[in-house]
DNA sequence: TATTGTTATACTCTATAACTATA
DNA sequence: TATAGTTATAGAGTATAACAATA
């Protein structure tokens, strides 16, 4: 309709210089990702940003406000903005920090651990979608050199190695 | 000091549920390799969203703004934008689609592809970073799964396969 | 003086609907 | 009637600076 020749010229576009990139592949995987994520997140009134300090708090750490912004890469400011519309759905608490009065410590609530398990649930069923072109070893493959990129400081045992 | 083991904690963090989540993990890395992608396009006035439009159109594709608006999964109004950001550095040109009188067509100015060949050359140094924990031969490896992800309709050959 | 959590603000990104001109 | 490009607008995400309480 539009074009004549559609199928070679989409061929010639996913072999573009662009489409070839690392980081132009990573955010477009990525895109899928996010979005299936949130559509799996909705019905428990959560987000792909609001998921992982729900999923952190559950985890038994007893994290500060100060760690999960550090470790999720995000401004305090906005772990504010995330724990406090949680707290709002009675999913989180914020106690004091015995060791330090500045600090708060988030603790889930019973009704944020069972969000939490139906939600790591859906989280898990959803990821099926974007990743199912991926055999389960070829998905092993790409999560372990992810995760390597994600977290460049952390050695796999624990000595860091001097290169 | 905040901390007095701070390094079996961490350890337990990257170990959590969430951070061993593929869609967490690909989420991540996609931050790094796009503030660094940023960083690299800041100088030319590019920006991880506008270089592809950019690249796009020196590939001598001759792309509509509908088949970028496609390919980018943007939605059209946003490629408007980017287009009007690109042309106002004259870096690309509408022309009239003598096919389709209600299409553009999207085409580089001499200064457009001497910005994108050192734009191109800026990414790949700035991908050097975030990825730079991984092998060569492990970045072809990411690549070839993110493009199975990122395009999941595209074969690798030609015959798209039943199922 | 430095740090934790907080508020405020501004800027970018994303999504949606409506309009125009062509088909 | 449907499609390509455009405009306008509102919401979400992101980044920054400043402030109060505590270390």
């Amino acid at each position: 309709m539009a074009r004549s020749d559609t199928l070679p010229r989409e061929a010639a576009w996913r072999d573009s210089a662009v489409a070839t990139e690392l980081s132009f592949l990573m955010a477009r995987a990525n895109a899928l990702s996010l979005s299936a994520g949130n559509r799996a997140l909705r019905p428990f009134g959560l987000k792909v940003r609001s998921y992982p300090v729900l999923a952190l708090a559950c985890d038994g750490l007893r994290p500060t406000q100060r760690e999960l912004a550090d470790f999720l890469r995000l401004d305090p400011s906005q772990v504010v903005a995330l724990i406090d519309d949680l707290e709002a759905q009675g999913l989180v608490e914020r106690q004091p920090d015995e060791r330090d009065r500045r600090s708060k410590v988030l603790v889930p609530t019973a009704a944020g651990r069972r969000t939490w398990d139906a939600a790591k649930a859906a989280v898990a069923e959803a990821e099926v979608a974007p990743f199912a072109v991926l055999s389960q070893a070829e998905r092993e493959t790409l999560a372990e050199l992810l995760a390597r990129v994600a977290f460049p400081g952390e050695a796999e045992g624990e000595g860091d190695g001097p290169d």
